[in-house]
DNA sequence: CTAACGTTTGTCCAATCGGTCAAAAATTTG
DNA sequence: CAAATTTTTGACCGATTGGACAAACGTTAG
């Protein structure tokens, strides 16, 4: 809301550098967090002098806003593709896996908000009880509405929400420790496949056995 | 393994000093990450000077090792203590209570933990493919064996113990976030037992309409 | 060509970082 | 008590940090 996003106008060389800037911030920020990380090492992994990036991004927080704002529309559109119609398993099953391809596809995208949150998301906490939280409801709402015609079971539609963040974030999140477990041979490319299969019997069936 | 325990001989005042340094340094690095906390800011937490601070543990990893290895310990118990005796799923539904406990009780704890695997485990590599495989590959198997008498549905153990971690341990990590979302009627201290409730529910008997 | 504008860099700065050290203060020991 | 030992502190250090700045360089339009 105060992004300072009033028609900026940047040359063609500004927007390229600028995006080079924010590639290699990605990769610091998010495998150091904000205050591990340093211009320099930006800098360095964009190629450029470290005056010459400030030339670009006047201060180091910055770089981590545009970065994060950026970040949270395009990780939220899967949340924001849920929709009333279709069949609610279904639906919620396409939620959950391509939730998952997002962990995939854009680990660093999660630790970068991962590392904002653990750290009491002191920068974009308004955006948390604002919009966030505005989406979720009405996501929840919708959720609540198929727990009526009983096409799903009653339960909490927040704690829903929760437990697929966590389940498939937690594979670009904790990804060491997810392949140091499973070890070379269960680790491998493959894991994401497993886990989408163990995903999907988890939230549709739970543990119980059949009958 | 290399932690230099060798019977270090403390006195009373280093017990009681180093103990609270632990705590202060506990509150400091699991909010700000290893490299964002400074030792200033853990010796002013724990009521001494720097060069007093430094007087009782020379290195500012050192701290960090610590309160690393001794975390690790706490924080597992509750899987060591998953056991064959006792009905599987009886079994699995307390440990996963305990684990929501841990992260209402030791949030901190947990939140040093995950900035430590987020910014790719550098202290602990070593541990997680060594003693926490081994105790993984151990648990794992013994859920196997339940999947085997037909107790439990099947799966892959591996992924649930990670679905497990995943959705108790993020109400300590993303605490921010949760009680962003859930505003201030629902994010209140019932949150942890409404999570308790969804949770039993997701693991047991999954989305599926009952019947 | 040249003036204007956009880009890049070397140099510098104050603040903060982790850590040292010698000396003072407090405590324990005999 | 006094000596020995442990604990605490103020002053200090070199390295790194985020950032400022003017000068140099490159590009483009007239």
């Amino acid at each position: 809301m105060n992004t300072g996003t009033e028609a900026p106008r940047r040359t063609r060389i500004q927007q390229e550098k600028r995006e080079l800037i924010l590639e290699a911030a990605l990769e610091v920020f998010s495998t150091h967090g904000f205050r591990g990380a340093t211009i320099d090492q930006i800098a360095e992994a964009a190629g450029m002098s470290k005056p010459n990036l400030l030339y670009y991004f006047r201060r180091k927080e910055d770089i981590h806003e545009t970065l994060m704002l950026r970040l949270l529309d395009t990780w939220l559109a899967p949340l924001r593709e849920l929709d009333d119609i279709g069949d609610p398993l279904t639906e919620l099953r396409s939620y959950i896996r391509r939730k998952l391809e997002m962990a995939r596809d854009f680990p660093r995208e999660s630790r970068l908000f991962a590392n904002e949150i653990l750290q009491g998301a002191p920068r974009i906490m308004p955006l948390l009880a604002g919009d966030l939280k505005t989406l979720v409801d009405e996501k929840a709402a919708v959720i609540k509405g198929w727990m009526r015609t009983g096409k799903i079971a009653r339960t909490d539609p927040w704690h829903l929400i929760f437990s697929i963040w966590a389940t498939t974030q937690h594979y670009a999140d904790f990804d060491v420790q997810v392949r140091a477990v499973l070890g070379p041979n269960r680790g491998g490319d493959g894991r994401f496949e497993d886990a989408a299969r163990f995903l999907e019997q988890l939230f549709l069936d739970g543990l119980k056995p059949k009958r």
